[in-house]
DNA sequence: ATATTAAATAATAATGATTACTATTACTGA
DNA sequence: TCAGTAATAGTAATCATTATTATTTAATAT
């Protein structure tokens, strides 16, 4: 944990606006006025792989970060693009026009993860191979 | 309705694996090998503005196309990025990890999209004066 | 405390996706 | 046939992100 990092976290953790990379960077100028912009980019992903801040590909073509790591929902502004957090339980039908914060609703997106039969079964073909070679020795 | 337009609609029609910009200019390629790349963005761009296809952000960086404009829900391989469509009615609770399309479910997004309350303000604001404007001749 | 090693950084260059520009070509309607 | 318009191909420019490298910082051993 350097002090760049900190500080990237720290600043993450301020704001509930899902800043870009480059927002980040702003932000932790003001702190660190040397800090480079790769750092930041570096320090974003780390911390994304170690599941400390998400990563957050909602935008366009640029990524946002969110310094709340759970899985939560997000709306967005098809106008302004700010994006916010909401509190939704997805139980029941999130269909037509409800309005929450503040926002008119418009639709919805779901979009699950996970990991298919294709690369299930190069999995299982890894662990046979490992488990052949601790046999092995 | 130009001949370039035409193939790309029907190029995006023949597949369900939501292919990039750069995958739909090499299977447009095929048929007009002379189109450019900045054609198939520009028509996939206008394509997407006049809701006849949809433009995915669920990858990084890069936009993906779907030929089926209709709302419907995506699932996403974490392991080789592969995007496919999935049956899923959003009404009950999808939490933890169900089996579908052979996918493993390790998570799921869920993302609204709307007007913000300053955005409808501003409306407002465009709406009177337009009004404003039109009686005065 | 000082030298040694490894890890992280700042600065910069390179890459990749997308958009902008411009001269040319294809269409449309007197 | 002949403008006038719209779309295109080809190319350059832009923007976000990643890679590279010399330098700095931190940790460890002497
Ligand atoms: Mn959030
Ligand atoms: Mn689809
Ligand atoms: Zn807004
Ligand atoms: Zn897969």
């Amino acid at each position: 944990m350097t002090k760049q990092r900190k500080v990237i976290l720290e600043e993450l953790h301020k704001v509930t606006s899902h800043p870009t990379a480059d927002m980040v960077y702003e932000m932790v100028r003001k702190r660190l006025p040397h800090i480079s912009l790769g750092t930041v980019y570096r320090n974003l992903e780390d911390l994304a792989d170690q599941g400390e801040i998400r990563k957050l590909s909602i935008d366009g073509t640029r990524m946002r970060f969110d310094g709340n790591p759970e899985e939560h929902t997000h709306i967005r502004c098809i106008v302004c693009g700010r994006v916010d957090d909401i509190h939704f339980a997805p139980t029941v039908s999130m269909q037509d026009s409800i309005s929450d914060n503040g926002y008119k609703i418009l639709g919805h997106k779901l979009e699950f993860y996970g990991k298919c039969s294709e690369c299930r079964k190069k999995d299982e073909i890894m662990k046979a191979k490992e488990k052949k070679r601790k046999s092995k020795d």
